[in-house]
DNA sequence: TGCCCGATTAACT
DNA sequence: GTTAATCGGGCAA
């Protein structure tokens, strides 16, 4: 088990390759991006709300928000206990229940699955009901498996994206080889 | 209380 | 490449 205990900007990239499971379907963590208290593209940036509230409780417990009124984003929460630290998935590649995805998503295209935020979120079933779930407890709805063997897939880091504030910082981080990202790294 | 806008996506041209 | 869809948080008044 590694330590999440630790800046979002660690634990991100060894996020990657990591599965997500859900009920029904899982998937394999194929892009990241990582969110740090003192940063103002991050929600916890302003400090404690009633939306971003389980960013400042422990580790390990699954973030979840509505973006544009629309979408839903997942995020691992991280760093050291009430400091707001996260770690958005971005990107999962189906690894079981493909079908049940593709039934929630509405769509076929394997590499549609989950190669965004929104989607994930969508073929994983995942809604605001499972904010603040123990993302490391296997009983939990949703919760995470840390892979067997550790990956050794090149990783790639580069701007986030969709964020107007804090641009310069280089923290979405993919598996290059991956075939599922929302974006390509340039 | 009201207004503006976003860690997005899909359907357009 | 462009844009509509849609809603709750954050900030101004």
């Amino acid at each position: 088990m590694i330590d999440l205990c630790r800046p979002a900007v660690e634990v991100a990239p060894d996020l990657l390759g990591w599965q997500i499971a859900a009920v029904g379907a899982a998937g394999r963590i194929v892009e990241v991006e990582a969110y740090e208290p003192d940063d103002p593209a991050s929600h916890s940036f302003r400090g404690p709300t009633k939306r971003n509230d389980v960013m400042f409780g422990p580790p390990g417990r699954l973030y979840v928000y509505l973006i544009y009124g629309i979408h839903l984003c997942a995020n691992v929460v991280v760093g050291s206990p009430g400091r707001g630290s996260a770690v958005l998935i971005r990107a999962i590649e189906p690894v079981a229940g493909e079908s049940v995805m593709a039934d929630r998503r509405g769509i076929e295209r394997p590499t549609s699955l989950g190669s965004g935020p929104g989607k994930l979120c969508q073929a994983l079933g995942i809604t605001m009901a499972h904010n603040g779930l123990d993302l490391l407890n296997a009983n939990s709805a949703v919760h995470l498996i840390e892979p067997t063997v550790a990956t050794s897939s090149p990783i790639v880091a580069g701007p986030r994206i969709g964020i107007t504030k804090a641009t310069d910082r280089p923290w979405r981080f993919g598996l290059v080889e991956s075939k599922h990202l929302s974006r390509r790294f340039v």
